[in-house]
DNA sequence: TTGTGAAAGTTATAACTTTCACAAATTGAA
DNA sequence: TTCAATTTGTGAAAGTTATAACTTTCACAA
């Protein structure tokens, strides 16, 4: 088949690659270089034909009869969701859970690459986490800028999100991920804001305990 | 309309109403008191009228005319997600990420109680992270017992996640929140289990930058 | 070289979800 | 008391997504 070029994906489906992207490394790591769709769907809690149909949607990558090439397939949904080059990525909030996602492997494994972070607290100025120093917050705009940064982690506490977010500056900044309880609209100032919520699948979790679902991923 | 309890309701409007519940709380704190459909779908990027008919699919909450009580529907959606008792959690892993969570307000918003932490390093042992004391993680699974927990956070290191996950007990233990790389299926042992990614919503943002997507929360 | 089994790729259909459009209900002002 | 302005709740239509069923292709062994 063709690679898609004019079909809409609908977030659905890079939501589900991202998790195939994840199976896929934890099954590599283990040893394992070949899978087929329905392995990779009953470790993801899908159906094997969505799997499939996802995967192809975007070109054949898969053997007939043997599955998917694990070091293959992995390169390949990179390269949809563009995780395939390193992209610089700045914190802001660095306390502890700033501290933990700098920290945390999953980002590296796709490419992201915590250059700096800021903060407003005197102490931890000029400190390093990870690879990243910590910078005044009003160093913030200007390093945006001098380094052309798409994309900002924000870890601050609730009271200070909506000013860092208005005073970002959408020539540079493309994506914000915001983990603090503010709800921000999808979209502000043309820039991607995407609110991520620890607790949610808690929430989730306590919804399927309580009506005792059974439910996928 | 009737109170539903025949019709399945689907992970999708569980998932919004977790929306709901944010973005009316962030609503509420800023001295709002009544909210419309559109301003809800406005603030979590959705159309009004599936705003309108997920509420409706479990009562008529709002005042037609006027929108919807923001206190009441809080205690409404809370009861729906079986948020409105206490439950108590504990967490394994007490390292960066894991103390972050503790200290995560979210959780207490939503009456998640972390009560205890337990960790392989004798140097964490005996501390208290928020309210939570840290214990030899050898004491977990008595402690599941005794204290008849049934939810875990699992944010240990990657090679020790399935050793824990093997060892919970099922009979206690209903929902396990894994923020560990490696992928559970969604049942494991009769739990519910949930993969958290953190680089999941960056990996999104990434594949809506690459490919220049407009879209929603 | 050919036959066989396995699993990808594909199509059609069923199931589900969202949206639209409007009736019913409520408030507040005239 | 009535009227206008709102906004919920809801049935039907449209649109989307997932599933099942089918066809094709590949690798391997005889």
């Amino acid at each position: 088949m063709e690679l898609n070029t004019t079909t809409k994906i609908s977030e659905a489906v890079i939501r589900r690659l991202t998790d195939y992207l994840r199976c896929i490394r934890c099954a590599g790591e283990a040893g394992r270089d070949m899978l087929t769709s329905l392995e990779i769907s009953e470790r993801c809690g899908l159906n094997a034909s969505i799997v499939r149909k996802d995967l192809a949607q975007f070109g054949a990558y898969g053997v007939k009869g043997m599955g998917y090439n694990v070091r293959d397939l992995t390169r390949q949904i990179n390269k949809i969701l563009g995780l395939d080059k390193l992209k610089d990525v700045v914190l802001v909030g660095a306390g502890h859970l700033g501290t933990a996602i700098i920290r945390y492997p999953g980002f590296a494994d796709v490419n992201f690459n915590f250059i700096a972070a800021f903060d407003t607290d005197p102490e931890k100025i000029g400190k390093t986490i990870g690879q990243a120093e910590v910078y005044p917050v009003e160093d913030l705009k200007p390093f945006i800028r001098k380094h052309g940064i798409q994309i900002v982690v924000l870890t601050v506490p609730s009271s200070e999100a909506q000013a860092i977010v208005n005073d970002l500056d959408p020539d540079y900044v493309k994506g914000v991920l915001n983990f603090t309880a503010v709800v921000f609209p999808p979209k502000q100032n043309n820039m991607f804001v995407h609110n991520i919520d620890l607790a949610k699948e808690l929430e989730v979790i306590s919804y399927c305990m309580k009506n005792c679902l059974s439910q996928g991923s």
